[in-house]
RNA sequence: GGGUCGGUGCCCGAGUGGUUAAUGGGGGCGGACUGUAAAUCCGCUGGCUCUGCCUACGUUGGUUCAAAUCCAACCCGGCCCA
C-alpha cells in the first residue's frame, strides 16, 4: 500500500485502501476540492474541523473487529481535531444495504433498530473516558450522533423521485454487487436502488467532507459526492479502508459467516481466537487493528499472531487481562494435564438451570457449549469433550448433583471452555 | 398480465411412489499430525435428559397401505413476451 503521496499523517494514512478524488488526474493537485491534505489545511486555517462521516446499520447487536477498522479510523480523526459525524443508519436499515449479500435483506422494526443503534454505542464506549473507549464520546466538539431518520423518514414523494433523477439504471447496475447479482438471476428489489441514494443523501444532510467506509462501499460514497454536487454542495472525499478478512483468513468476517472477534468477548476467548489466524492475514491484522510497527516485529509467523493477539487484546481489556489471557491459553491448550485448566480464567457457566441429575449430554447443552444435546452426543461419542482434563466417553454418564461438578472446568475441542458453577 | 422453468437439510446440488433423516461436494465441528497454523488423513454434521420418540424436501389440501417424489390450489423466484 503506497500511501506517501497522499501527505497525510501517518495515523490517517494507515491501512487506507483507497482514496478519492486524490487530484493527482486534474492537474489542480494541491486545492481543498481535490486533494484530501490540502482540504485539511484550510480547515485548520479557518479554524473550523473537518467532519468526518462514518454511517452505520445497526442491523446487529454486536460490533466485531472488522468494523473496529472504520472506528479505528474515524478516532484517528477525531484525535486528529476533527468532528466525527456518526450516523446511525435507522432509517436505511430498514431498507437494507445489499452490499455483500447474495439476497436481499430483510426489513426490521424500527424498535429492532432503535435496541441495536444503543447497544452500538455502548460498544463503541460511550459514557466511558476516551482512553478506555472505541471513540472519544468525551471532548466536546469531537463526535456528533445522528439517525439518518431525522431527514430521511420526512421526505415527500417529489424529493424521492428528485432523487431517483441523480442516477440511472445503467450506474446502479454497474454496481458490482448489483452487476452480479443481475447476472446470476438473483433477485433484486427496486427499493434497493434507493439505498445508495440515501446514504449519499445522509452526506448532503451533515455536510461531510469526508465519508469512511469498506471497500465495498466506493459506489455509496461516490453516490454521496453526486448528491452533494447535486445539491450545489462541496464534494465529500471518499477513504476506504480493506475490509478486514475474517479468522478463516479467505472470506470477510462476517457475522453471518461465523468467523468474528466479537469488541465484547472475554479476554481469553479474543485471544485464543487471534492466536490462530491464518498466517496470511497477520500482518494485515497488524496493520487494520494495531498501531504496531511491523518491521519491529520478530520474524516468526508465530511470534507474530501472538504479538498482534496480545495487542488486540489489549487494546479491549487492558495489559493486565491481556498477559493473563495469553497465559492462560498456553496453560489451557498445552497441557495435556488438568491442572492447568484449575487456575485460569476461564468464562464461568452455571449449573443453575440444569436439573439434576443430569446425563452428559444434556449437561453440554444445558451449559450451552453444544448447540443441542444431539450435538453433544455426537461431540462426547467424537471423543471431544473433557472434565477437568479427562476425557468424557461416554454421553449418558450421570451426575447426581451440581456441587459434583461445581468449579470444574469443560472443554469442547482445544479451544471451548467453561467453568462449571453451582 | 401471458408463456415457461424452478423452489430439497448452513450453502450448492442429487433424488421423480416404498430401509429416504434423504447420494455427492462445500462449509462447520471433533480426532491424529503441527507452530494452538497450513497441507494431509479419519469421524461427525435435524431435534429431544435418547436403548426410543418427534419433526423435515415452498404452503395448504387431495390420491395411495405408502409421497420429497402423483394431483389441485396458493405463495415466492428466474427467463421470454407485454
Amino acid at each position: 500500500m503506497a500511501q506517501a503521496d497522499w501527505s497525510l499523517p501517518q495515523d490517517l494514512a494507515r491501512g487506507v485502501a483507497d482514496l478519492f478524488p486524490t487530484g493527482e488526474l486534474c492537474g489542480a493537485s494541491s486545492d481543498g476540492d481535490h486533494q484530501l491534505a490540502a482540504r485539511i489545511g484550510e480547515a485548520q486555517t479557518a479554524g473550523r474541523p473537518l467532519r468526518v462521516k462514518l454511517g452505520i446499520d445497526p442491523t446487529g447487536t454486536d460490533i466485531h473487529l472488522g468494523h473496529s477498522i472504520l472506528f479505528r479510523k474515524l478516532r484517528a480523526f477525531q484525535d486528529g481535531g476533527h468532528t466525527a459525524v456518526l450516523i446511525i443508519g435507522d432509517f436505511t436499515a430498514r431498507i437494507g444495504d445489499p452490499t455483500g449479500k447474495s439476497a436481499t435483506r430483510v426489513q426490521l422494526s424500527a424498535e429492532a433498530v432503535e435496541a441495536n443503534a444503543r447497544t452500538y454505542l455502548a460498544q463503541l464506549g460511550e459514557g466511558l473516558p476516551k482512553d478506555q473507549a472505541l471513540l472519544d464520546f468525551e471532548t466536546p466538539g469531537r463526535l456528533e450522533v445522528r439517525r439518518n431518520s431525522e431527514w430521511l423518514a420526512g421526505l415527500a414523494l417529489p424529493e424521492v423521485i428528485e432523487l431517483l433523477g441523480v442516477s440511472t439504471v445503467g450506474q446502479m447496475l454497474a454496481k458490482e454487487d448489483f452487476a452480479n447479482r443481475y447476472g446470476s438471476g438473483t433477485p433484486i428489489s427496486l427499493h434497493e436502488f434507493l439505498y445508495p441514494l440515501l446514504q449519499g443523501y445522509d452526506s448532503h444532510a451533515i455536510q461531510a467532507d469526508l465519508e469512511l467506509g469498506g471497500t465495498d462501499q466506493k459506489f455509496n460514497v461516490a453516490m454521496g459526492r453526486d448528491l452533494q454536487r447535486h445539491f450545489g454542495q462541496r464534494p465529500q472525499f471518499g477513504m476506504l479502508l480493506p475490509i478486514l478478512p475474517g479468522l478463516d483468513g479467505v472470506q470477510k468476517m462476517s457475522k453471518s459467516l461465523g468467523n468474528t472477534v466479537g469488541l465484547a468477548e472475554d479476554p481469553l476467548s479474543m485471544y485464543s481466537k487471534l492466536e490462530k489466524v491464518p498466517d496470511a492475514v497477520v500482518d494485515t491484522y497488524l496493520t487494520l487493528l494495531t498501531d504496531l510497527d511491523l518491521a519491529a516485529l520478530p520474524a516468526s509467523p508465530r511470534e507474530r499472531q501472538k504479538a498482534m493477539a496480545l495487542e488486540v487484546t489489549r487494546q479491549r481489556h487492558g495489559l493486565a487481562a491481556a498477559q493473563q489471557a495469553q497465559l492462560d491459553a498456553a496453560t489451557l491448550v498445552g497441557g495435556a494435564a488438568g491442572s492447568g485448566a484449575a487456575d485460569a480464567e476461564v468464562p464461568a457457566a452455571s449449573l443453575a438451570q440444569v436439573n439434576f441429575p443430569a446425563k452428559a449430554f444434556y449437561l453440554l447443552a444445558a451449559v450451552g457449549i453444544c448447540s443441542s444435546s444431539s450435538d453433544a452426543r455426537r461431540q462426547i461419542q467424537g471423543g471431544g469433550v473433557k472434565l477437568d482434563g479427562a476425557k468424557l466417553a461416554d454421553p449418558n454418564q450421570e451426575f447426581a448433583d451440581a456441587s459434583e461438578l461445581d468449579g470444574k472446568v469443560l472443554q469442547l475441542g482445544k479451544k471451548t471452555f467453561r467453568r462449571l458453577v453451582a
